[in-house]
DNA sequence: CGGCAAGTTTGCGCCACGACAAGGACGCCG
DNA sequence: CGGCGTCCTTGTCGTGGCGCAAACTTGCCG
């Protein structure tokens, strides 16, 4: 196992108040994977063997039905840790993490959870925090599901995005990654056609500018007033 | 702050091995909550100061957005932990939980959960579990919302309730508490009309028997069928 | 530089469901 | 026992958005 630059994760909150030897001592227990578009770092229903955090890049977490529809459970973002199934006490992954661009992630065996948490109590802590902020975002899924319209669910997804993957540009906030009308349709439960409609629609109003893979919202105040239904 | 009994909490799982003088050390911080039908536990919204255990009885937790629709994030059952979102960093609840039938409650101070904690290590894995399951649902209920029509998602959440809180009859199972077609239809995103003309279609069938607040599980098989689209 | 694959746009027809509306049945309470 | 509130049923109608189909665009790769 090579030796991981500390510099790495040094500027991750996570890693905030350990000191040097401290994380020299995780990361010497880690190793280093790096994933090209379109790889998976696990498959849904393998046996969970170990946890990650995602360094660089941006993944999209897969869930399939039986009948192989599918739909992107979240987004994993640079600093999340993710795929700890074993302190939840899973003995599988619920979930495929596909690379939506080139990524970096370390990997520790499940092992090392427990020294990870002891060396760091806030570790754990944070752990807790993350999966409360995750059910949190759950429920709010299910409530704009449940109860509004396309459009607005879209208008949702994509104030989440730029929140989460925004770039500042000239012209307005970019989405920092390659993201399709299909990924779309598959965070807001609809299909690639209706998403296309929309960005079409919004694209005439001066809300967002499209392009293949590419998103770029112009106007933050005008996609509010959608998603919160003044449409 | 009147004496607890043991007996009442004795057989719940999350107690199993605890010893009777740890357990009356918790029950000794504890106050005992009844509510009757309609009743609150807490408001969403509210500051959260206190963690619960519902003993007997039934919670549905609502979640309301700001246009006063409505929805069923979950159902409580006897022996769930509930309202720990200071454990989840926290320091608001993010729901409603109101008693679906008459019901009794044991209402810790968030200080406790420290003790709570440390008296039996266990309870934070359980806790963890609890939430990596709860987490798990949600993303099982977001797949179903996205991709699965009302008919399928009905005949599931009716599944999950018969399985959580069914009670054996002569004539099939029946969920053990007073459940509306509105309760129904709020926690699959549809109209209670729609709910009730699929349950009268299902009790041409002879899947369900209905009732008012009353429902009756004739054939789980078929249900099960419809649940997995083979209807 | 030209061809191919992946991603996107747009049109059209249809249908599952939600909105609206009215009437009926149960069960509680006085 | 009678009245009322709550819950349930069933009808009709309108429509959002999905399925299907076909053409266009963009970027990649040989």
């Amino acid at each position: 196992m090579a030796d991981i630059d500390r510099s790495l994760v040094r500027s991750l909150p996570l890693f905030a108040n350990m000191s040097d030897a401290d994380i020299d001592r995780l990361l010497a227990r880690a190793s280093l994977r790096r994933l090209l578009i379109g790889e998976a770092v696990f498959e849904q229903g393998q046996k969970a063997t170990q946890f990650f955090l995602l360094l660089h890049g941006r993944l999209k977490v897969m869930q399939v039905t039986s009948e192989g529809q599918q739909i992107i459970v979240r987004v994993v973002h640079p600093g999340d840790l993710f795929g700890f199934a074993q302190a939840l006490q899973r003995d599988d992954y619920p979930g495929t993490p596909l690379a939506a661009a080139e990524s970096l992630v370390l990997c520790w065996p499940n092992e090392v959870w427990g020294h990870f948490v002891e060396q760091n109590p806030l570790m754990a802590v944070n752990a807790m925090r993350t999966i409360g902020q995750r059910l949190q975002e759950a429920h709010t899924r299910i409530r704009e599901m449940a109860t509004e319209e396309v459009e607005r669910r879209v208008a949702h997804a994509v104030l989440r995005l730029m929140d989460q993957a925004g770039k500042r540009e000239e012209d307005g906030v970019r989405i920092d990654f390659p993201l399709t009308r299909q990924d779309v349709a598959e965070m807001t439960g609809t299909t690639l056609h209706t998403v296309s409609r929309i960005f079409s629609a919004w694209e005439g109003q001066g809300i967002v500018r499209g392009g293949r893979q590419k998103l770029l919202v112009r106007d933050r105040a005008r996609l509010a007033a959608l998603a919160e239904g003044e449409g």
